[in-house]
DNA sequence: CGTATTCTCAAACAATCGTTTGATTCAAAC
DNA sequence: GTTTGAATCAAACGATTGTTTGAGAATACG
């Protein structure tokens, strides 16, 4: 029953929806991507999408999945390693929350491409969808939420949450775009995006550690 | 002949469905707006749009065009005031660079709209929409370019575009989620923005000078 | 005034969208 | 070999998309 019928395929007709999908959401949005453009890059049946996932909002819901489920399990325990600890800094905790989307953009099997997607999901503030992630990782955003307030005393619970949004908005969108720009050396790719990746949790640090009253006058 | 037929209405047909598009381009994004949605706010008849603009392409250029004019002409202004200078700083050509797309975000007339449309453009990658920019206001880009690679000597060509690009794309996006957020008081919302912008810049500033092959080992 | 031009409007256009249907093919169960 | 249920397929569904049409109303020009 569980098995797998037409299983002498390269790979299961799920799985190639997945994929295709994951890559052209990426290239052309949510509502920019038809099924049938993902059908026939899958090279699957057009029926295929609502037979297996339901509708087109389902199938957007599991490439979510597909990939959240393990990039957020790779937070938290990021995070349970460092939380609580009186040596943790903030850029700890940022380098938790990062660090994972950013180890899932370097890998091979379209890893890169879901990291854009994730960007569009940003940019796009689809209610369904976010709440969707609401409810399925909020869990995750609010233990860190939880580490946040505890280094950031001072900060009131709706405020860590507003910066925490925007910094990783930020954040996922310059992710996003590394996968865009091809170099010409993959060592110096990988080099430079690490380097870039430590400024951005120090840009984030900064931001989230931003007093909130002070007017920031005369920096210049 | 120039003169405007209808002119007793409120608003011009043209800046009404401009006004109705930027807002609903702003929420729904390029594809998931229909100029049935932007017709009906708007309150003009459907086929205007095609009348005036000659079609929905032409009608989303002309939407970044009326504010792009003034933003970009703001960027060279400033840009001017310090380019060639001995003292100017990075964070000096940044501010050049970003002040005014904030100042546009805290206009009255639609202006925190545009922003949320500029970031859209940002996270679509989309090619027509990217050669227009390109075309018209490519010179602006060029001429920062060539201030930030007096003050960046050691980054090749194709390097500072590629930071810039990834750099104002972060920006842009962080300030254009502060017009979704609405705060408690208008004063404390445009402190906070002020001194996030003035963090933005130095993180800015801080991506760009990150010399590109040092490995970033040993953060923490 | 009358003519010309500009603009608006309801209606329809072909194309594409997500979705559904019903028949057919496949692999396993008995 | 027959049956069963899952999977695939071509075809069509109604709805919505951007765009075009042609007649009509409103303004401008002589």
């Amino acid at each position: 029953m569980t098995s797998a019928p037409y299983a002498s395929r390269e790979r299961s007709t799920k799985e190639r929806i997945l994929g295709a999908a994951e890559a052209l959401f990426a290239t052309h949005g949510f509502a920019g991507a038809s099924l049938r453009q993902v059908t026939a890059a899958a090279r699957v049946n057009l029926a295929a999408v609502n037979y297996h996932f339901g509708s087109k909002d389902k199938l957007i819901e599991e490439v979510f999945r597909r990939r959240l489920d393990e990039l957020n399990s790779r937070r938290m325990a990021a995070l349970n390693r460092i939380a609580g600890e009186s040596g943790t800094t903030l850029e700890d905790v940022l380098d938790a929350y990062i660090r994972p989307a950013l180890d899932l953009s370097r890998s091979d099997g379209g890893g890169a491409a879901f990291v854009r997607v994730l960007a569009r999901a940003y940019a796009e503030h689809n209610e369904t969808l976010r709440r969707f992630l609401s409810d399925n990782y909020g869990h995750v955003l609010r233990q860190f939420a939880n580490e946040f307030s505890r280094l950031l005393p001072n900060l009131a619970r709706e405020e860590i949450y507003w910066r925490l949004d925007i910094v990783t908005g930020a954040l996922t969108y310059a992710m996003a775009d590394f996968g865009v720009i091809q170099r010409k050396s993959d060592v110096a790719e990988r080099d430079h995006r690490e380097a870039a990746a430590d400024h951005l949790i120090r840009f984030a640090a900064a931001g989230m550690r931003n007093p909130s009253a002070s007017n920031s006058s005369a920096s210049r």
